[in-house]
DNA sequence: TATCTTAGTGTCATTTTGACTTTTAGTTCT
DNA sequence: AGAACTAAAAGTCAAAATGACACTAAGATA
């Protein structure tokens, strides 16, 4: 008990915090990556914005308490969550001395554009878009486009971008998810060659009514083999 | 003062481990991933082998630490050094209490098969085949698995074989290098065919001599858009 | 009925990939 | 010296993947 003690006087804090990104519509109706960020209410940067988190509880694993802080910041569940890194840097808070020092382990995660519109809204947690943001508190603009990049990255050689869409959707809706994360316009005929082709979706046989124009089919996502 | 003292006793500690891959030759004369673990000389898993690592000093950066105790185990200097993973699963060493609790930032290395045979063994230090590795203490069977991963998955994407080779090579040992750590054989043509589209390496117009066929051109990596 | 819009299918040239052949330049064997 | 041997280096070719684009289908709307 003393030992574990003693040790822990010399030893860096540990704190949990999560990249949280969702998908909502602009002025102009199309998607943007979004994520909501909690104002600081004390000192270092206090009154700015920085990524949801805080202290690991000891009795809690690690992509628990990542999962709990989404849960309070935004009062959702996460639809994927995963590592992106720990960071470590002795120069994160600036000013600060080293008895402070916190080691943060952060989480990444996606939730549902459909759930996202249920999300709170206050003066001290709000969303911004993912390319629009303020500057943040100690590293976390650094964290952001890290997580930004693994996101891109992993959408395009593994099967994520459903996890942004309800259960069922068009392969219109999935491709939109890809070109608003990638940024960048897809061919349609080419991307439902690819993603047919991978068996990452699969045929419901239902259409969508209410279009303007041909009802396009109704897809699930390819659970098997996903990851 | 007071304060990050209090809260450290019910945060869990830090540590910071390794593993460390290199290329040496097997019985047979090809090359094969192999890694330097360390056996414990306490309680819990007294007299298994273990990753190299230790606590974080309070001082250290992450990278340095894993760099650290890398030279402190091996005598080496990594060529290569990314972080892996934070393992903190709750029941990482079973039986033993939650003051206890040890969150793990594990990293990766690679150093240069013509260092590695510098290196040292002894009593406490062994290196061992990375397929062949006996029942480690604590989760650090899968740690090294999920590094394995990594490293395999890298390689294919990256240029970091040349980072086992020294300065001058010739494309048959990088190719070596792939078909080591991949576990299969490459065509020799269309590795070199792929290799010099990727512009990863860069011919010096000097040749090994002493071989008993055709003297192969010596290469160095392109450090340009490394990664 | 004609028009509009997107769904869904089809085509084609280019690039990439994998399997394989041929030529080259050295050593070793006879 | 010449033949045999080995791996380097270059070249060939068909199959597969990719990107650009045209065409047809099926609904809503004017």
């Amino acid at each position: 008990m003393v030992s574990s003690a003693q040790s822990s006087v010399i030893a860096p804090n540990l704190a949990v915090s999560t990249v949280i990104f969702t998908l909502r519509p602009n002025a102009d109706g199309c998607l943007k990556l979004a994520l909501p960020l909690v104002k600081r209410i004390r000192a270092p940067f206090e009154g700015q914005w920085a990524l949801p988190g805080g202290p690991l509880n000891i009795s809690e694993d690690l992509a628990t308490a990542a999962s709990r802080n989404l849960l309070e910041t935004t009062h959702l569940e996460p639809r994927y969550l995963e590592q992106l890194y720990a960071f470590g840097s002795l120069d994160r808070s600036p000013g600060s001395n080293l008895a402070d020092r916190v080691v943060s382990i952060v989480y990444w995660a996606l939730v549902g554009n459909d759930e996202a519109g249920t999300a709170v809204e206050s003066e001290n947690v709000q969303w911004f878009w993912a390319d629009e943001l303020p500057a943040l508190a100690f590293d976390h603009n650094e964290i952001v486009n890290y997580a930004l990049w693994r996101l891109r990255n992993k959408l395009e050689y593994s099967r994520l971008a459903h996890r942004f869409l309800p259960e069922l959707f068009t392969l219109a809706q999935l491709r939109e998810v890809y070109e608003a994360v990638l940024n960048r316009e897809l061919d349609p005929g080419n991307f439902r060659r690819t993603v047919e082709a991978e068996g990452a979706v699969v045929p419901t046989g239902e259409r969508l009514a209410g279009t303007k124009h041909r009802p396009p089919q109704l897809y699930r996502a390819n659970q098997t083999g996903e990851n």
